[in-house]
DNA sequence: TATGAATGAGCCTTCATTCAT
DNA sequence: CATGAATGAAGGCTCATTCAT
């Protein structure tokens, strides 16, 4: 129910999307949707948290293990996250096209925490692999960014049985980030970090 | 008064924002907008075609330059692209927000297009780029849905008095996307754009 | 289970009470009260009805009696209907608060008629007693009026174990509304002021 | 508007008074007492206070004087009281039958509080009338119940164009729960049955 | 131009009632 | 007997829009 919810929500906005729309992709008469959830607010809560909970756990897992090298860590992360996007499509664009609903208000405290939580591991993870010199970019807050903006952008044009698979998407991703191993071709990462 | 609107649908929302809100941000009354606008719908519309129209026209102008090579017209072409935005802060937000509303009915069809014009140059540029064996990834379309989405988000963290400027940011996002002159080291287009 | 509506009508109100409220009150399902009544509007019928068809036989008989003093008859028929208000608390509570719901429409014209019945027995032994000289009022529909109002009012503070018992508050109004023995004179002021 | 609401009220109850109901006797659209009253809520809370703020104004001002006899202020009080019911029929009906809305919530607080202070008075004139030794009744507390009750139910039959004035009205209920003046004595039973 | 009272359609939500189990 | 999921009709309320002034 929560995942047709989450596509009627995707497909026609939040605000647009009537109880009486959700009713009909759930194939329930329009005041059944209350057995189930107390309001559409907590609908939309409920499609957040599916969203961030084990999205936010794999990646404290993945973030947790010490010894990796930071930039296979990131590549990782890109691809967990991807991965996720990409299989809770419906989910994702809710997330990101009802961010000023969810921005407002106490119900959505908690997303936006895990939102926040979410950010604050990617951050960390690039803040290392800026350390270890294989950053793409010299200011890792940009880089930051623009990860955020191109991962999330991907579910707005991404099809389930498109040319790219989500691994190969994420690679990309990665590679754009990232810089070969400096000790193989020295000063690629200046080069290419540095504007044209 | 357009830009009062923007600054209001950006903040709560098109669906979220009433005409009485729009109305004490214009300092009028309630009934007063009809004067000057014929509906809300309407309203956005201008929004978005005051941010679309100068940006597509300007960009059309930068990309008919022939002679340039292909990076540097990139380079150009999203120091534009992130300026604009940044200048139209409110307009970007609720161009993006607002998707689902200007993706139905018949009134959008014209920003409708005008978001596809100018997704095209930006992809014929790219294309051009890869074509001159300078771009950082092998899949072009990967790097112009990856360049959408960080230049989108920019307007999502971008404060007018930040560290980063608008240039910066764009020669940030440009450097990602190129890679250094290929007769300076020849291979350094493959190294890059090769998952890590 | 009627005892145990009256209790949740008297309570939050009628319309403001749910079948749900109603089913937690008896402990039972929701669903499951229509096993043993039919609607809702029949529950308060039954309220109603097991509230008056007993006072209003007890109230005949008192009344059928033919050589007792008017005055007498009064007294007892005020505390028989004292008696039964405070015994059945709820019950009345409901059946007054809800005056306007019983008031209309055909299902309530028994209850209706039950009243007008028990209000015309009252009228009739107030107009003997105002006959033989011992109504306290000139004015026996004024009287009438006066001791409905105080007797229906008696269940909105009487609590069981408070400090006067329904007989005490029967004497009480009966002694407000009646006047000492003409025959005997003097100082009847001080006797209808002590309990009769 | 206040009024038409009341008299809707006091016909159908508040519960089962719709908006509708209502604007139809404001003669207005549904939606346009929304202008006039924050909610059907807010309705109830006017008509209550309309009711209660100048009755218990002008009983503090009556009770304010303090060298009259109690017994002829407690008159003068009820005199007040039945003139303010019967001159607003509808708001007392609303305000006696509402009890059980009115009781719960926050916004009846205000409410509450008057018909407590307003009951407050009345207890304290009838104490004092019971001290003067003029009370027709040796327990004051159940005195007051009585007057409560009846007056408060006399909304419920009397007629603007009926039989008895509220004066007359008054003069009754005065003339139950007062004994004449004791040192005059003799025929006190027929001096109390007439107004004071 | 500008106002703001008024409209009326539509939304979210509640709830009495039914019915398959 | 009893359950509780499901229905569907209303109800309170909001809000874009109109229009007399």
């Amino acid at each position: 129910m929560v995942r047709a919810a989450a596509r009627v929500f995707a497909e026609r906005g939040y605000d647009q999307t009537t109880i009486k729309d959700l009713a009909e992709a759930i194939e329930l008469a329009a005041g059944g949707i209350y057995h189930y959830v107390g309001s559409k607010d907590q609908l939309l809560e409920l499609i957040c948290d599916q969203l961030m909970h084990p999205l936010l756990e794999r990646a404290r897992e993945l973030t947790a293990v010490a010894d990796e090298p930071p930039a296979e860590q990131l590549h990782a992360l890109v691809a967990l996250w991807v991965s996720h996007a990409t299989q809770h499509r419906d989910h994702m664009l809710v997330f990101q096209q009802e961010r000023h609903v969810i921005e407002r208000g106490p119900r959505w405290r908690r997303i936006r925490e895990d939102r926040k939580q979410f950010e604050l591991l990617v951050e960390q993870v690039i803040e290392r692999v800026h350390a270890s010199g294989r950053l793409a970019l010299a200011d890792s807050r940009l880089a930051l960014s623009a990860l955020l903006g191109m991962v999330n952008h991907t579910v707005q044009w991404y099809r389930p049985r498109g040319r790219l698979s989500p691994a190969q998407i994420a690679d990309g991703y990665a590679a754009l980030l990232l810089v070969a191993q400096p000790d193989v071709a020295a000063g690629s990462a200046e080069l290419s970090s540095a504007p044209v």
